[in-house]
DNA sequence: TCTGGGGTCCTAGGACCC
DNA sequence: TCTGGGGTCCTAGGACCC
């Protein structure tokens, strides 16, 4: 890896952009407090516009509270599908200025542009183009930071907000550090900060000066780590498509309409559960040995995970729906479940054995077939008996973090 | 009038084997 | 008969990111 001072790489956080994308395709909505929402009844806020924001409406915020700071909030339930689309043909045009390009998630990227300044110029004119690109494409601005490493660009694209542009060189580093509150840091959350906070580091300069033996004494091996990004140092490449790790888990959570107790009614959302986990697992070419499941109870805070992890690997979604409802059967629900969850980990890449017997060989070819008919005209138009319909609301195209504008990994699009 | 959903990584303790 | 240590796997829970 070259040292930092070599590298140049940009940070590029496309401002608002559910929020901005539904402005761009309705007229009517632009310049007007609006927000993005879920398309379930139990939802929360996901992107809000500036002019919402302005008026105190944040992300996570449940809806009637967005309404009540701003009641002139217009609520749009958004449509996933777009969104990964218009981010897909975004990232096509990081690629014009360099192949290294990684999305950190849907409306982030970094990209590694130290081999492309000769034929550019300089990263700031990579960073203009791409602006105006992306403007004038779509109608949508983006903040970009451009530093030595991801940690700082990161850091520098959250610093100007919307359409920003900051520049940190190896030489400003330490000067921009010195007074930087160390929650601008990617990594470090409300508890660490408070945890740090206490042992009087407020600065990313303090952090950097920490002795490191106080640090791992304190947070274990993320101690070292901690300093280095105090010091504003960050060796982590970026890895461009088809060359990240492989995903170490595949899971599904879901939010009730209504707290349920009816024990019926739970396995019915549980098959629910392991059939969209179960076809995501078989599109991954993955299967897993271990399923979780988890419940949270209708007090929001009492929640519960247990796992089992079985002799073999598994992605059929009723070998997955019969470990979860082993798993269930140990327990007795203390009160109405509000959500259940179903993951599958401990992966591995799928054998492409046929199974020996013709019965079970059978129930492969029916469940392929299946797969390949809810691929072509929408997840859930072939399912199981169990599964009522009208249960599965439609609109709900999930974005994983391991989402890719292109690949394997970009899924759940039909 | 309530509070989403998709992941990753780390830690700690227990079981088990050599 | 008692004692110890290292390694691996499993489970549960928490912090963090978008």
């Amino acid at each position: 890896m070259a040292p930092d001072s070599h590298r140049t790489i940009l940070h590029i956080d496309l401002n608002a952009f559910f929020a901005s994308v539904e402005q761009q395709a309705n007229p009517e909505l632009r310049d007007k407090p609006i927000a993005v929402i879920g398309g379930h009844g139990r939802t929360v806020i996901t992107t809000s516009s500036y002019q919402a924001r302005a008026r105190g409406v944040k992300t996570g915020m449940a809806v009637w509270e967005a309404k009540r700071a701003c009641p002139e909030l217009i609520v749009v339930v958004g449509d996933n599908r777009k969104y990964q689309h218009t981010s897909s043909r975004i990232n096509e045009i990081f690629r014009d200025y360099t192949p290294d390009v990684e999305a950190f998630s849907i409306d982030e990227s970094w990209l590694d542009v130290t081999h492309s300044l000769s034929i550019f110029g300089s990263a700031v004119t990579i960073a203009h183009l791409i602006k105006a690109r992306i403007l004038h494409s779509f109608g949508l601005r983006c903040s970009i930071g451009v530093a030595p490493n991801k940690l700082l660009a990161k850091l520098g694209s959250d610093q100007i907000k919307p359409d920003g542009l900051f520049i940190i060189t190896p030489e400003d580093m330490a000067r921009i550090l010195e007074p930087m509150p160390i929650q601008e840091l990617c990594g470090v959350g409300k508890k660490m900060q408070r945890a740090l906070n206490m042992m009087s580091i407020y600065t990313c300069g303090e952090l950097g000066r920490c002795e490191e033996q106080r640090l791992t004494h304190k947070f274990g091996i993320i101690g070292r780590r901690l300093k280095e990004m105090g010091q504003g140092i960050d060796l982590s490449p970026v890895v461009p498509y088809g060359l990240e790790e492989d995903i170490k888990s595949v899971g599904h959570s879901r939010t009730l309409e209504k707290d349920i107790s009816n024990l019926a009614e739970i396995k019915c959302f549980l098959l629910q559960l392991s059939e969209m986990v179960g076809s995501r697992a078989r599109r991954y070419c993955v299967s897993g040995k271990t399923v979780h499941l988890y419940v949270r109870y209708a007090d929001f805070f009492s929640s519960w995970g247990k796992q089992i992890t079985l002799c073999n690997h598994i992605n059929l979604s009723d070998d997955i729906y019969r470990a979860a409802l082993s798993i269930l059967n140990t327990v007795e629900l203390e009160q109405p479940v509000r959500l259940l969850g179903v993951t599958l980990s401990n992966l591995k890449q799928q054998d492409e054995q046929l199974p020996l017997f013709v019965e079970e060989r059978k129930k492969l070819y029916a469940i392929r077939a299946m797969d390949t008919v809810n691929a072509r005209y929408g997840r859930g138009v072939v399912t199981f008996g169990t599964l009522v319909p009208g249960k599965e609301k439609g609109g709900s195209y999930v974005i994983p973090p391991s989402w890719r504008p292109d690949g394997v990994k970009n899924i759940d699009v039909q």
